[in-house]
DNA sequence: CGAGTTACTTGACAATCTCAAATATCCAGG
DNA sequence: CCTGGATATTTGAGATTGTCAAGTAACTCG
């Protein structure tokens, strides 16, 4: 089963796991400044854009629907989302940001300083192979 | 503050999200099939080279001291980690793997699988590539 | 020695997660 | 139309992870 990986591999794996844990904490900083968890600030990130179904959520977040419900339950008890009927199924909820959930949207990702900082050190050359390469290795 | 982003950072930034969300499914599945949680399979990896004061390990994981008695105390009770006093200062105490948790250690390293998939697509010179990359993003 | 710091644990509580069961709705075949 | 099986969501129980405040033991330095 031991694979032995040669120096190089193992370097690459160790430095995208220190990405891996930078981005984490950045997120949950961003998160944190709004007073919002990561789940929450991650399931505001998802429907910003249009309402999303609560089993669309779970999928994504590649958990239990009823983990869903709660996390739902505590941004609607803050006035950022609100559940609203499916006209098309009526068993689905979609869930939507209000005024105040898209203008948190918005802040927060305004406030993920992940994006800027750590690639302003790469020029557009370097980003365009950087880009490449995760494209590659994400099989897309 | 809204700063705008080409569309290549935008996409890179998102390749890295991709990245990220890749590399912890990788890591909860492999800490599932050896019937350990993320934190637990985190934790057996960080003492795995040597024993490690709570308070250290609670500065990795970046989390309360409190919490990292909670999670050794389950590693314990499944005789995967013990606490030993520390020679130097008696109130500290450090968590050291025992024999079945060095093993659970090795068999966790070898069933990440995130380290061969996607690198396997590069080749050696990619692979230097990106890890030139990745060190001067990450500021090294 | 004594004051202040440090290391760890405990207890209370919140959030996230899973699983099983309940409810409501949809859909397809008869 | 009507019934059986699938689907969407919620509820409740319980484990884990995390925070914070308080307590105990041990170290350090003047």
């Amino acid at each position: 089963m031991a694979m032995r990986m040669d120096p190089l591999t193992v370097e690459v794996v160790e430095l995208i796991g220190s990405v891996v844990a930078r981005y984490h904490e950045e997120y949950e900083r961003a998160a944190a400044e709004h007073a919002l968890t990561g789940a929450q600030a991650r399931v505001l990130g998802l429907l910003s854009l249009e309402p999303v179904a609560m089993r669309k959520i779970a999928r994504k977040l590649k958990c239990e629907p009823s983990n869903v419900t709660g996390i739902i339950d505590r941004l609607e008890a803050r006035g950022l989302v609100e559940r609203r009927p499916d006209p098309a199924d009526r068993r689905v909820k979609l869930a939507a940001p209000t005024e105040e959930g898209r203008r948190m949207a918005a802040a927060l990702r305004d406030s993920l300083d992940f994006a800027r900082e750590p690639l302003a050190e790469l020029s557009a050359e370097e980003r365009t192979v950087l880009r490449d390469l995760l494209r590659r290795m994400l099989g897309q």
